[in-house]
DNA sequence: AAAATAGTGTCTTTCAGACAATATTTA
DNA sequence: TAAATATTGTCTGAAAGACACTATTTT
């Protein structure tokens, strides 16, 4: 009796960000099918999943990323499925969504079919993306409490009150400069890279990701959500 | 081009955990279409979703727990959505993954199409469900470690260290007596029910979920998965 | 020199966990 | 009475955060 069933619509989603001037940013894509619902509006990368192309939807969402975004090797990380009647006019739809983050040396250009939007200036998206980002925003911001995951919005090297600098802007708060460099020392996951650099005071030293180390295994996005 | 296309197998399996005998256990459900891959075999809960039938995933969850277990008002938490080629040997497929939990007092008994197995007893299970459980068990644990999720496994009127046992079960490790109340208290989630209850010593204090306040909105399922 | 930034030492407060002490039940 | 369980008090060590002090750069 369900030989010759039709399944739902199934896509993914990407919330991509990035920090460039101090904001954090999210990248959106202009749609270009006349043929569906927003044509002509800013809306998160996304694409419907194509089983023949995607080994599976993490594929898929690396897919909405390139081709959309022109991102190639991001963090990525699956973040929720939303689905149901309501949110996409053509039916019921699911779409697997996804966060990513890019650091902002590695961050494409804003062009005419892409462009970063500050995310404190987003008030509303098409279809329910004004709730995936939030969501995103949330679990971002909760995983820097307990986790390095800013780090994947640093560029390859960085200093240590630069990266405090990248947590404060992704958390909105300050942080007390003593517990920061306590705790990421504690987590063991950066190395110095030997080098000095000044940022208008005294010169700073410079880290860059441990490569390699069982500590690194924290930076991986776990299956696991959490 | 793409009006006429088929999207691919969409379905929501749940893991379903209760303790039964200080044990966390699994609820499995008898495979009884032939048509379909492991025909006689036990497996996670699951359905198809049916957009006529389910406003959204969670509707499908909760329609496979209560026609696949009989369990009708768990606690409910999306886990993951795996997805892929090799999952299903139908072709590409995707499930919405949820997990569960039912106090030991209102899980159903064992029946001939469903039954109970002790997690730590499993070692297989068909299609990628014991991926999926494992998922579940670690998502649970994390959660337990800041959140009082494991409330749910708890009968309506409980005793403080009844609860502490049941966050060992769930943990596999011993929690320190007086850390534990400490945590508990702070999370202003429990309400004396003024009744005293002995279990083989002194008469224990018993307590049950505080309604309507705000210390209860931790206990809800976040959007988000933390 | 003044201002900005970096890095480190240390004091205080807070909290987890260990442990002891007391109390109340069952065997 | 002995054993099991419950509850509370308190001590200790570890960690977070506040703050101060020194150092090095730019303006």
């Amino acid at each position: 009796m369900n030989e010759n069933r039709t399944y739902p619509m199934l896509m993914v989603d990407v919330i991509l960000l990035t920090l460039i001037e101090r904001k954090l940013h999210v990248g959106l894509a202009l749609r270009m099918n006349p043929d569906e619902p927003f044509f002509g509006a800013w809306t998160v990368p996304g694409v419907m999943v194509r089983p023949e192309q995607d080994a599976d939807a993490e594929a898929a969402a690396r897919r909405a990323l390139l081709s959309k975004a022109g991102v190639s090797s991001p963090y990525l990380e699956q973040l929720y499925t939303f689905s149901g009647q309501l949110r996409d006019s053509r039916g019921w739809s699911a779409s697997i969504a996804y966060y990513a983050l890019v650091p902002a040396d590695a961050a494409p250009e804003t062009q005419d079919k892409f462009r970063w939007v500050e995310v404190d200036s987003l008030t509303q998206l098409p279809f329910d993306h004004m709730t995936i980002l939030q969501s995103a925003l949330e679990r971002v911001r909760s995983k820097t409490t307990y986790s390095a995951l800013p780090i994947h919005l640093a560029p390859a090297e960085f200093s240590m009150s630069g990266l405090r600098t990248i947590y404060e802007q992704v958390l909105g708060g300050s942080i007390p400069g003593r517990t920061f460099e306590r705790y990421i020392e504690q987590l063991d996951i950066l190395e110095p890279t030997g080098e000095l650099k000044s940022f208008g005071g005294a010169p700073a030293k410079m880290y860059r990701i441990k490569q390699r180390k069982g500590g690194l295994a924290q930076l991986g996005p776990s299956l696991l959500a959490r």
